[in-house]
DNA sequence: AACTTAAGAAACCTTTTGGTATTACGTCCT
DNA sequence: AGGACGTAATACCAAAAGGTTTCTTAAGTT
């Protein structure tokens, strides 16, 4: 069995509020980056997408790995899951259908 | 057909930044709420929680329409429509079943 | 008409945010 | 060893965020 730690999202969302670090996580989709590589695709200093890639390690969305003297920004895609989460308890509200189906899945899933 | 406005969701991601906003939309779930009800629910001044209303408005989250004298607030969560349509730019990164169910499903619901 | 209540508006304050520039340190390369 | 490179750390700044208080206006109530 996973122990699946429950953290409080706040961090999580508030890393995703600006749009300089939205951009970065689709950015990492393609594959792990320094923090060098990173700036390089926006207008901005590297000592503030270093801030930003900080706001978005405290709010779990990416790990950081030294590799020799560079760090590499990898996505963690796990803490979006809170945020789904968090906007599927209004699903009722904006699509019956996808809730009538998420719970015929579920049933699927869950055998036990 | 529906024309869907495609509208660009840094004001949406923005207004669920704050603990307190997304607590409002909690609670706009069950009924709608003037101002006053609203701010009856939290430790702060009803000039704050206009404040906060006032961002879930920008974001497309809630809607205000007047009545007499109040303002009554009403949940509109079709703007979670485009978090969670981001969101799930990452759905294989973290679960693939997911994806694979929801394609699935797509196909059942659009014959044509 | 007088009173109460809901909300709007503006001024103000403090903290956070998003950015800069500068300096220092560790690592890689020759 | 020396130099170039990637990052860390700090100080600094302007603007935005989140809150308060005060005043005004409009709508109900008695």
């Amino acid at each position: 069995m996973q122990t699946h730690q429950t953290i409080n999202p706040q961090s999580t969302f508030r890393a995703l509020a600006d749009p300089t670090r939205r951009d970065i996580l689709l950015l990492l989709r393609a594959k792990d980056l320094s923090i060098a590589e990173v700036a390089g695709n926006f207008d901005m200093t590297r000592a503030a997408v270093k801030k930003h890639l900080r706001v978005l390690e405290e709010g779990r969305l990416i790990s950081v790995t030294p590799q020799g003297r560079e760090r590499i920004n990898h996505l963690e895609p796990a803490a979006l899951k809170a945020v789904s989460d968090w906007v599927s308890f209004f699903d009722e509200f904006w699509d019956a259908r996808l809730t009538a189906l998420s719970s015929a899945i579920a049933k699927d899933w869950n055998p036990e």
